[in-house]
DNA sequence: GTCTATAGCAGGATAGAC
DNA sequence: GTCTATCCTGCTATAGAC
């Protein structure tokens, strides 16, 4: 196998991760991929065997490394900012997972695809678990947990830390859902108003307010 | 028609919902339902035309009518606190959308659908908001914006609304979520506890501590 | 590694008896 | 209103030429 990064296997990941994260799984064909993909039929057994394992390739070779940058891109922020504050701790994770190395595009996608999983699961979310969300859990568990004693047991800090990834997740369709519910529209410059809401709902709903706030 | 409940279109609309919800559309077969329906395949095309109609009317005539039922028990509880402070509406709005008048396997499959219509809307979308969440929206503005006059626009106070709404949404997997990244097991209760965290992380949030705690 | 051709089956929908 | 039987399309997967 070469490594260019235009050849028929790598056009079908990429095209089948933007219709299974449009559509969902059972709702795209084998033929709709290839069509796309510009390549024939047979190339998609050929290359994964069957249709299922397609799907579970675009989460190893994408969905899973395209987190991982993503995670790289947070730690790397937490490794500059010292001494640490909860404050400074979300602003990093907000901007590294919502405007960090993914274009908007690419996280609407990214964000697709792991919503149906976690709404659907099958086989690949064990491996998404173990290999992104529980590493990000335990940094921020470990940055974090020092500025909250009061929360006495880990499910408490648990639920917390799975508040902010639902809103995170939710991040999406927030414009869209602003607008179906007040029947407003809203000019550009939403997604950093976002963040900044983000932010500061996450801190607050730690307990955070007033605390090392800077 | 008559209005026995458990005449053939009842049963297909209700089993219908179950399927969807737990596979989503383009996974379950006309087949599968009328099997599990235990009536004819045809049913399905005498009593709603087609299957797409079948999963527009699932959600007009079951969805639509369950989320109002919750709603009322909401506005029925605001309704009875006098005053109002963040805490008591949240508490009324956790309490008729976690425990309200729904079982925990009806909210389970009651949140799938709608998930998968925010992740992937089809027509529906457009009824289901016009009938549910700008009325609550609206409801919860109304009680909750005057202790919040520091939300200068309308957009900021939007957006602490579909947090937490976002939040409620993802609650059916919190405890599957803490097992996967934990690894740990928890008990029953479990669901009082999620309860009391949404309460608090969601007014916290808001910006409301010590606002007319009780 | 990519193609054509096709097997083999499951899907939604309908016609028509009862 | 419910059934059986059937149509036809579109699906995944594979065999085999190049």
């Amino acid at each position: 196998m070469t490594e260019n990064n235009n050849n028929t296997k790598n056009r079908i990941l990429e095209t089948a991760e933007a219709l299974f994260a449009q559509k969902g799984y059972h709702a795209v064909s084998v033929r709709e991929i290839t069509m796309a993909a510009k390549c024939n039929m047979a190339a998609v057994n050929y290359h994964f065997n069957s249709k299922k394992n397609l799907y579970m390739e675009v989460f190893r070779t994408q969905w899973v490394p395209r987190e991982l940058r993503m995670y790289e891109s947070f730690s790397k922020e937490l490794s500059k900012i010292e001494p640490h504050s909860p404050n400074l701790v979300i602003q990093a994770l907000a901007s590294a997972y919502l405007e960090g190395p993914l274009t908007n595009e690419e996280l609407k996608r990214h964000r697709q695809l792991i919503i149906r999983e976690i709404n659907n699961p099958t086989e690949v979310i064990e491996y998404v678990a173990d290999h992104t969300m529980r590493p990000l859990y335990r940094i921020l568990q470990q940055h974090l947990k020092p500025f909250f004693p009061e929360h006495s047991n880990e499910e408490s800090f648990t639920l917390d830390i799975l508040s902010i990834f639902g809103i995170l997740l939710y991040f999406n369709y927030s414009r869209p859902m602003i607008t179906h519910i007040t029947g407003e529209k809203y000019d550009n410059a939403f997604k950093t108003r976002l963040i900044t809401h983000l932010v500061r709902f996450s801190l607050n709903g730690l307990g955070a307010n007033g605390k090392d706030m800077q």
